[in-house]
DNA sequence: CTTGGGCCGTGCGCATCCTCGTGGTCGAAG
DNA sequence: CTTCGACCACGAGGATGCGCACGGCCCAAG
């Protein structure tokens, strides 16, 4: 997923900015209000938002106003020191979807931004990305730049078990095992069939690499699509 | 792993508990949806739930939009007799991760199973951590700060061996054990070399020294990531 | 029936990785 | 300081695993 983090702490930025890629994230950080909402507002799109309340420049109530004035429903985690009644109904106010209070540990707001994104996912969910190529499972469409790339729907399996996890490698059994339904019964070549496959039409023709080889393991999807 | 079943049919559901013993992992079952919504909410925590659609009292349906409802992220996988679309939506609507329809083998289950375990396990738990050093063993991943490092599957095993015990020395034949199969067939020099290597591919580009040598004795990883 | 597309298995050429030997360097003990 | 054992760097060879082209099979559409 994609995530913008503004916060003007820069250690606290900083550990998120690990925490999250670690988990296989993209992460933009801005350190003040100003940079915040310039990415906020075209640096996207994002799936997830989080937003410190207290920020140089415009603060978070501020940034996510503006974003929803512009229309954009990204799903937006609010962050604070404080812990009053009053901010969490400012936050929520200005439009917020939750809201969690420093300090908080990691697991929790991993949780949380899960939570989001799969109440966001509800409503158009299922797209994968990685950089500039987008795959959509449920409607078999995919997409690198703005050109339309027809896959079988193997082809279309494998890959979306590749990029549900983007800049981690899959096991090639964990592909069997997620693609086909008796793993036990085939060849597990057959896997590196499909990725020869998918790389001449998702990779070749855009002279870019974006599954990489994991030897004795498996693959890996370049989180920025190569 | 800690699995719930939540499933009325008796038989079904011994033999899920049998089936999934046997593979190593600590099973609670519920046979209604009231003890099965308990469990789920506070019998936990659980690795992955397994629900049932059709239940006396609540049914899986009502038991995963409350888990979720309360912020639980632990993956859910619906089974169902029934085999329409109309379900699937549904149990996807809930927050369900996966969806399995009856009659279905185990094997599959049990892949299952895996897929979503893993899916979930890759947030967080199982990276190792030294400073700004962070190894994901189970994605393949390493990275200092913000540049991402390649390791051959050998390498990796032995970096993971000293940063599961930051700080601490661990001998030579310690991590021949661990990382080789048959470590007495083996030249302990090997350590060496694969030391070496790593040296040179997460200290030197750096200028750092993340590995130290315990003269007379094996290895050690500095806390701080050297 | 014929045709075409997707799916799966096989085999060979090739890239990568693993292992070990050699010779040089470092460090601790006396 | 000297000595000896332990450690390190480097490169060659074999072993392993991968990439990819090809051909047969099956199913569905015409």
């Amino acid at each position: 997923m994609r995530i913008l983090v503004v916060e003007d702490e820069e250690g606290l930025a900083e550990s998120l900015r690990r925490g999250l890629s670690a988990d296989g994230h993209l992460v933009d950080v801005a350190h003040d209000g100003h940079r915040g909402l310039d990415l906020a507002l075209a640096g996207g799109p994002y799936d997830v938002v989080l937003l410190d309340l207290m920020l140089p420049g415009p603060g978070g109530h501020a940034i996510c106003t503006r974003m929803r004035a512009h229309g954009d429903t990204t799903p937006v985690l609010m962050l604070t020191a404080k812990d009053g009644e009053h901010d969490e109904a400012e936050g929520l106010d200005a439009g917020a979807d939750d809201y969690l209070t420093k300090p908080f540990s990691f697991v929790v707001l991993a949780a949380r931004i899960r939570a989001l994104a799969r109440r966001a996912g509800a409503s158009g969910r299922g797209t994968l990305q990685a950089g500039d190529l987008v795959l959509d499972p449920r409607g078999r469409r995919c997409r690198r730049g703005d050109r339309d790339i027809e896959l079988t729907a193997r082809e279309l399996a494998v890959l979306a078990c590749l990029m549900e996890q983007p800049g981690r490698a899959v096991a090639k059994q964990d592909i069997l095992d997620e693609v086909w339904d008796t793993p036990q019964h085939i060849d597990p070549n057959i896997v590196e069939v499909y990725v020869s496959s998918l790389r001449k039409k998702i990779d070749a023709p855009f002279g870019r690499r974006s599954i990489l080889t994991v030897h004795g393991t498996g693959y890996r999807m370049a989180p920025d699509g190569g």
